[in-house]
RNA sequence: GGAGAAUUGGGUGAGCGGCUGAAACCACAUCCCUGCUAAGGAUGCGUACGGGUAACUGUACCGAGAGUUCGAAUCUCUCAUUCUCCA
């Protein structure tokens, strides 16, 4: 949620920031009106609640001192009419404004460059040199069934389409990676935890995918629960409603889940293969901390899911996402793209975002400062995304003949 | 599935119509005393929003929502969660 007291104060430095994401300032006024129609209406309602507590005080020592209340009395019906018209009246300022502000983006700092979409995203380094091949490397769909590692149809059949099964070399692959990031993430400071894969809809509007993105979710029957689609909604979420000690700042956490979209939109889109499914694992970290380390907490996470790569000695490259590819939540991100020899590009593989307060105002996640409370600034990022991952080592690790080489981390957790 | 009980501030827990934003204890913070792997004393200490330079002050919040009442943490109803007992 974005602060409407500074929008209030300045409204010029936020309606410039939330133009570079597309948020009209028509838009903007609206809140900002909404805003203080809403405390107009609050300190109308005050005022009457006063004038009711401070004779219904009077009550008691009428009756006390056996006095005629009867005066008193319609004095106090009066004035409850105008107490509960000013609340209604409230109620609904209240309602107008949240709806309003909770469709809101955060707002991207400076730091993030204009753009339109991931090709105006910027490069900030590549981490190790794609390896030439003496053969046309195969796509991992290819390899992936040559070598019985992944069934496209089966999966089709369990469920519908998107949907896979892995076997054999290639579903033990993916558990040695998703050991392998948890134990590397644990190394970085990262305390593993188990979550739920069935959030409710507070959960999802503490991060920032309700109210606006309900079609990409899946939703159970009849419950107000959705499969989650990151582990950053269970995760961030632990502490919400919480004021935390300045102590226990920072948290990092990681989790391993499955993850769960609906891919709205995405028709058409690498319908072949494993980059997008509607269920894939994931291994996620989250952080909480004060505003001032935050960005050191962000480079830290960036540098653990990089060296992450690097240990499983798969190129990559780090982008700086452009206004218009950076999420609803965040206020700056970067992504990490792996190089696919067989598709001759870089996709996105993990993707770490510093929302800064934005969730934790939704949330209501604070720590204690000395005295005052402050709101704590939320990041999280994949390291990584695990189907994702094992399409890299498939096409980066293919020999001629459609074998695959397994990388040196990985063979101690598949007893090699 | 049925019957009961519970849900209070960071924690434990009292309160069961106005004197309660809430006792007490613990934790925490500051100060004093003391001098050694610790004890004692004093004071402060919920959250959110608003007004005020400030001292301070208004409103709301005692699981959630609705109701009764001049007035509700306290009474009633609905829901959620937890616990105990019974099938």
């Amino acid at each position: 949620m974005i602060n409407l007291k500074l929008l209030q104060k300045d409204f010029d430095g936020v309606s410039a920031k939330l133009t570079r994401k597309g948020v009209s300032s028509e838009l903007l006024s609206t809140l900002k009106e909404k805003f203080e129609v809403l405390k107009t209406a609050k300190a109308e309602f005050e005022r009457y609640q006063a004038a009711r507590n401070a004779m219904s005080k009077e009550f008691g020592v009428y009756k006390r001192e056996g006095k005629d209340i009867n005066e008193l009395k319609a004095r106090i019906e009066e004035n409850n009419l105008k107490v509960d018209a000013a609340l209604e009246v409230q109620r609904e300022a209240q309602v107008a404004l949240e709806t309003l502000a909770m469709t809101v983006p955060n707002m991207p700092d400076d730091t993030v460059p204009d753009g339109a979409d991931e090709n105006d995203n910027i490069e900030i380094k590549k981490v190790l040199m794609p390896k030439e091949f003496s053969f046309t490397p195969k796509e991992h769909w290819e390899l992936a069934e040559e070598n019985g590692w992944i069934d496209f149809e089966r999966g089709v059949k369990l469920a519908t389409s998107r949907f896979s099964v892995s076997f054999g070399m290639g579903a033990r692959l993916e558990r040695a990676l998703i050991n392998f990031m948890l134990d590397f993430n644990r190394g970085r400071g990262f305390e593993e935890v188990s979550v739920p894969a069935l959030v409710n809809r507070q959960s999802l509007e503490g991060t920032g995918q309700l109210p606006k993105f309900e079609e990409d979710l899946y939703k159970m029957d009849g419950l107000d629960l959705f499969l989650i689609p990151t582990a950053e909604v269970p995760v961030t979420n632990l502490y919400s409603d919480e004021i935390l000690t300045a102590g226990e700042l920072p948290k990092k956490m990681t989790a391993y889940t499955s993850c769960f979209r609906k891919e709205a939109g995405a028709a058409g889109r690498d319908t072949r293969g494993m980059i997008r499914q509607h269920q894939f694992h994931k291994v996620e970290l989250v952080a909480m901390t004060t505003p001032e380390k935050s960005e050191e907490v962000f480079d830290e996470m960036v540098n653990c899911a990089s060296d992450l790569l690097t240990a499983l000695e798969l190129p990559h490259r780090l982008v700086n996402l452009c206004t218009g590819d950076l999420g609803f939540g965040a206020a700056h991100t970067t992504d990490l793209e792996v190089w696919l020899p067989g598709q001759d590009q870089y996709r996105e593989i993990s993707s770490i975002s510093n929302t800064r307060d934005f969730q934790a105002r939704r949330a209501k996640i604070r720590y204690k400062d000395g005295k005052k409370n402050t709101f704590v600034n939320t990041l999280n990022g994949s390291s990584l995304a695990v189907g994702r991952t094992l399409v890299a080592i498939m096409e980066n690790n293919q020999n001629e003949d459609g074998s695959i080489d397994i990388p040196e981390v990985l063979k101690p957790y598949l007893g090699m």
